[in-house]
DNA sequence: CGGGTCATTGATCTAGGTCAACTGGCGTGG
DNA sequence: CCACGCCAGTTGACCTAGATCAATGACCCG
């Protein structure tokens, strides 16, 4: 791993949007843990079950989080993209990672030690609470993304994803094109499902003509096919069939 | 619901752990917009899609928290336990409820409302810090179930939950006894399985001997046995079969 | 004693996983 | 410029963990 101990990384910092508000001397103290690191490929950054020793924020570049079992399934739970932070939470949790985190390409981002962003935590309370709003947002995140996993089905998960990534791209008008930025089984992954059931699932899909698919490109020519393929809508009678054991 | 404005509220809530540390001015500003809950079993306590108006204490009794789909399928996401705080991750996320929460039994509880609980912790960063460290350690633990979940089969999800309830109860040792709490429905939910299919799995183990099963009492005869049921340990040469897709 | 709730058991079904072969770029090196 | 190999993705054949459906049993408690 390639370390940088730059000179303006007190300046880096500062214009990161997470920490634009610190004073100069929180700044500093902040740069003193502060590791400028440059990954390549396949790199790993954290191991399941090392112990945090601080956190990172991607400047650029894809980093992937997993777990692997003992047998070797590996299963993917988020993919870091730039200007994302990534083990905030386990600053405050004295457990060791149950998770991993791997470069996906080469890469660059910024270390910043678990002692120091404490300490310029506990004189500043609004870097303490927009980090607590952060780490809540996160579980919320995990909770949605669990009970997705849970409750949908492979086809229905994979457009909640397609969903998603229109959303987060601002286009959610007929005819909008989705670039998938990662490699196919690595969202079928973060679905939990095998890359060939993905690419199953896309392939019906592009049959039904709910989406036109070439490569990486999804194209969506309606809105409302996709989001027929959703069972929230179809509240054919509204009874639920089966109710809670309590 | 039957709601009563206590004159103790105040007191109530300093003899709480979470509040000990707190002034009095604090606590008043907390009474004020606290309410002491009596609900009973069956009662809904927040509904799926609600906004956060607060958070709650559980002061006696159980409360599940479960999301359920269109067609009626509701899975368990925990079982919170007297002493035990929920809903305060949602104090910091402006989202809808992605679950909602049902007394298990006859209840006592607290409710604090957001407006009051975030003026107290930005005036105290030490309580502000503590509920930081709740809701990491809250991540922490669902992203550990979510793994379980994602990662291990049936009967390796079951051991794993014999071990934590082990765990505990801090009894580690040879012809440990478990009582279960809670309907083993609600158990096989939180698992991810039917409870048809956890029944079949405890019988299982206790034709193996690996468990001595009566009603809702788990006797251990001996650790290692269960131990085995993992797969954690037999890293029979180490190599794992299937590497990452990168 | 009768009706809740909770749990067990059997028979059957299916979503999705596994294994294995194949395709179609795309960079690299001769 | 072509041959080669590599990697991402696709497709097919088959399998299995766990769900579903349905019936029955074991308590309790009023």
């Amino acid at each position: 791993m390639c370390k940088h101990q730059a000179i303006d990384v007190a300046v880096l910092l500062g214009s990161l949007p997470q920490f634009s508000a610190l004073s100069p001397a929180e700044l500093a103290t902040l740069a003193a843990g502060a590791t400028h690191i440059f990954a390549t490929r396949g790199q790993m950054l954290v191991r399941q079950g090392d112990l945090c020793q601080g956190m990172f924020i991607v400047l650029d570049g894809q980093v992937k989080l997993a777990f692997i079992s003992s047998q070797g399934h590996e299963k993917v739970i988020q993919v870091v993209r730039p200007g994302q932070v990534f083990c905030e939470a386990m600053l405050f949790v004295d457990q060791p990672y149950a998770f991993f985190s791997q470069a996906l390409c080469d890469l660059a981002l910024v270390h910043l030690t678990k002692s120091c962003m404490l300490e310029v935590m506990a004189g500043n309370p609004g870097l303490m609470r927009h980090f607590l709003a952060g780490v809540a947002s996160g579980y919320h995140r995990l909770l949605i993304e669990h009970k997705t996993i849970r409750l949908y089905s492979a086809t229905e998960r994979t457009v909640r994803y397609l969903f998603a990534e229109l959303a987060s791209s601002g286009r959610l008008c007929d005819g909008a094109v989705i670039d998938l930025d990662v490699a196919k089984g690595l969202i079928a992954s973060q679905l939990n499902l095998t890359q060939e059931h993905f690419s199953r699932v896309l392939r019906e899909l592009h049959q039904l003509g709910t989406i036109v698919l070439k490569g990486r490109r999804v194209v969506i020519p309606e809105m409302s096919a996709l989001a027929a393929c959703l069972s929230g809508q179809p509240l054919t009678g509204g009874v639920w069939t089966k109710l809670p054991a309590m």
